[in-house]
RNA sequence: GCCCCCUUCGUCUAGAGGACUAGGACACCACCCUUUCAAGGUGGCGACACGGGUUCGAAUCCCGUAGGGGGCACCA
C-alpha cells in the first residue's frame, strides 16, 4: 500500500437534500476519528449536483449536527482551505474540462437517449438481468454528435467502460471483490443539466483535493469499479477505499429508518442527529457511542472518551457486517457520560430544557438538586419532570391516593403528616438533622420507614416517583415543607 | 430477475486452526442495598444459520444451501 507514504486526507461528502442521519453522523464519525489518528486532515464537501432534490436547510442541518457531535473540519465550508471551492456546484468548470478530456480521448460519448427510449430499454431489458442502457450512442460518430450537441440537442455524456473482463477492486475492509465489465452499464456521468453526477464529481473532487482513503456507506461498493475505470480512464491513481456497514433498524431487519417513527410504549424513535440533540443526547455519549456501531476496539473495553477512541480507531477493526442500531444501549451509555458530569456542568446542561418546559428555575437551584437527579435521567430532557415541583408555588391538584402507604389506608395519613409537619418544624432543615428526626416519628409512630415517608413525599412533590426525600426536602427549606404539608392536611380535611 | 456484500447470545461485539466449558457490553430475570425511582453490587438466562469438505484438530480455511443487507436512475 503507497499510501503510507502520502499524508492521509479524507472527506466526509453528503449530499445536502435531507435531514442529517445518524448513517451519515457515523461515516463522518469513522472519517473524523481515522484523520484524527493519522494526524492527517478531515475535509468537508458539499455534493450538491442534484439541484432538483436539493434542500437548503439540509446544510445548515448538517454543519449544526457535525458541531454538535464535535466533529470539527479542517477544509471545508466556513474554513476553506487549500483544494477548494468545496461546494460541487462552484466547481462547475473544473468538471467540464475534464469531461472534455474524456470525450477527446475517445473514452466518454455523448447520448441522445430519450427518457421515454429509456424506459423502453428499461422494460426490455431489466427482466433480463441487464444493465438499462444498450449503449445504442456508443458508436456514434463523435463529429455529427458534437454537430447536435452544439445544434443544442438535449444530451447527456456516458462513460465509455470496458465490454468483457472481469475487474478487480479492493476495499480494505473487505479485501478484493471482483466485478465482470459485461455487467457494468454505461453511466452518464455528465447530465443534460450540464452538471456532472455523483460518480464523476466525486472521482474528479477526491483526485484533485488529493483524498488519501475514502471511507463511506456500503451502498457505493456496487459502484466501486465504475469509479475505478473512471481513475484509470484520467490515468490517476484511485486512493484507498473502504465502504462501512450499513446501520440496521433495532429489531436487525432493514436499513435503518429515514424517518422518525415512535415505540410502541410512544417514545419517540429518532433517526435524524438534530432530534437526538433536542432530546438530550450528550455529544460524548452519541460519539462512543456511534463509534462502536460497527467498529471496537477489544473484547472488553467500550467507554471510551475522544481522545482515546481517536488514539485508538483503527480500519482494521472495522466490521463488515451491518450493524443494528440499540436504543437501550444508547441510553446507558448517555446514563454513563450524564453521570461523570459535575453538578455544574449538568445544571448548565439542563437549564435549556427546564425553561423550554416553562419552569422558572434558577441555577444555584439546579446545581443544588443536580447530584439526586443525575442518576435518574436518561436524557436532559427528562430534567424537567424531576424538578418542575421545586419551582412552584402551589403544587398541581394530584390524586390523594397516592398519599396511602403501603398496606394502610386514606384515614392514616394525617397523623403521618401530622407527625412529620410537628416534628420538622422544630427540626434544622439539614439531609442528617431531617433524617435523624423523622426516624425518630417513624418509631413514635411504630410503623415503616417506608411508610412514613411515602405520604410525605407525595405531599411535597406531588408525584409517586421523586429524588432523594431528605435531600428534596432540604432544598426546598423548611418554610415550602411545611406549608405544603399543611395544604395537604387541609385538602384531606375538606375530603 | 441480475450483480455484490454479510452471517457468533434478542442487540452490539471478542475470537484471525488447538488458549473456548465460546469472553465482554446493553437488554432481560433473581438476589443484595434501599424512603419512591434510579444508580451500584452479586448471580443467572442466552450464540458459533445449515450441510458438506480440508485437517490429528475448525466459531476460525474452502464449497454449497438458506437467511439478511446493498445496488441495478439524467439521486447521491
Amino acid at each position: 500500500m503507497t499510501a503510507l507514504t502520502k499524508p492521509v486526507r479524507v472527506r466526509y461528502a453528503p449530499s445536502p437534500t435531507g435531514d442529517f442521519h445518524v448513517g451519515g453522523a457515523r461515516t463522518a464519525l469513522f472519517n473524523y476519528l481515522f484523520a484524527r489518528h493519522h494526524g492527517g486532515n478531515f475535509i468537508l464537501r458539499i455534493e450538491d449536483t442534484d439541484q432538483k432534490r436539493y434542500n437548503p436547510e439540509a446544510v445548515n442541518w448538517l454543519l449544526n449536527g457535525l458541531r454538535y457531535l464535535g466533529l470539527d473540519w479542517d477544509e471545508g465550508p466556513e474554513v476553506g482551505g487549500e483544494y477548494g471551492p468545496y461546494v460541487q456546484t462552484e466547481r462547475l468548470s473544473i468538471y467540464q474540462h475534464y469531461c472534455q478530456q474524456l470525450l477527446d480521448n475517445d473514452l466518454a460519448y455523448r447520448c441522445f437517449a430519450t427518457p421515454e427510449e429509456l424506459d423502453e430499454m428499461r422494460r426490455e431489458r431489466k427482466p433480463k438481468g441487464l444493465p438499462t442502457y444498450d449503449r445504442r450512442y456508443r458508436d456514434y460518430d463523435p463529429a455529427k454528435a458534437l454537430e447536435r450537441a452544439d445544434s443544442g440537442e438535449s444530451h447527456v455524456i456516458r462513460i465509455k467502460l470496458p465490454l468483457e473482463g472481469n475487474i478487480t477492486v479492493h476495499d480494505a475492509i473487505r479485501g478484493d471483490i471482483t466485478f465482470q465489465n459485461e455487467i457494468l452499464e454505461d453511466v452518464i456521468i455528465v447530465k443534460s443539466d450540464g452538471i456532472p453526477t455523483y460518480h464523476m464529481a466525486n472521482v474528479i473532487d477526491d483526485h484533485l483535493m488529493e483524498i488519501s482513503h475514502i471511507l463511506r456507506g456500503d451502498e457505493w461498493v456496487s459502484s466501486m469499479p465504475l469509479h475505478i475505470h473512471l481513475y484509470n480512464a484520467f490515468g490517476w491513481e484511485p486512493p484507498t477505499m473502504a465502504h462501512l456497514p450499513v446501520i440496521l433498524n433495532p429489531t436487525g431487519k432493514g436499513k435503518m429508518s429515514k424517518r422518525e417513527s415512535r415505540a410502541p410504549d410512544g417514545q419517540i424513535l429518532p433517526v435524524f442527529v438534530r432530534t437526538f440533540e433536542e432530546l438530550g443526547y450528550l455529544s460524548d455519549a452519541m460519539v462512543n457511542y456511534m463509534a462502536l456501531v460497527g467498529w471496537s476496539y477489544d473484547d472488553k473495553t467500550e467507554i471510551m472518551d475522544r481522545e482515546e477512541l481517536i488514539e485508538r480507531f483503527s480500519l482494521d477493526r472495522v466490521n463488515a457486517s451491518p450493524a443494528s442500531w440499540n436504543y437501550e444501549k444508547l441510553n446507558y451509555f448517555n446514563g454513563v457520560y450524564m453521570r461523570a458530569l459535575t453538578p455544574e456542568a449538568l445544571a448548565k446542561q439542563i437549564m435549556p430544557y427546564v425553561k423550554e418546559a416553562g419552569i422558572n428555575a434558577d441555577y444555584d437551584t439546579l446545581v443544588k438538586i443536580a447530584p439526586f437527579i443525575q442518576e435518574r435521567l436518561n436524557v436532559l430532557s427528562d430534567a424537567p419532570q424531576w424538578v418542575d415541583f421545586f419551582f412552584v408555588d402551589e403544587l398541581p391538584a394530584y390524586d390523594l391516593n397516592m398519599l396511602v402507604p403501603k398496606k394502610m389506608s386514606l384515614e392514616d395519613v394525617p397523623s403521618i403528616l401530622k407527625t412529620a409537619h410537628d416534628i420538622l418544624a422544630q427540626t434544622e432543615f439539614n439531609h442528617d438533622a431531617i433524617d435523624a428526626a423523622l426516624r425518630v416519628g417513624v418509631k413514635t409512630l411504630g410503623i415503616k420507614a417506608g411508610q412514613m415517608f411515602q405520604p410525605i413525599r407525595i405531599a411535597v412533590c406531588g408525584k409517586m416517583v421523586a429524588p432523594p426525600l431528605f435531600n428534596t426536602l432540604e432544598i426546598l427549606g423548611k418554610e415550602t415543607t411545611l406549608k405544603r404539608l399543611e395544604q395537604t392536611l387541609s385538602r384531606l380535611e375538606q375530603n
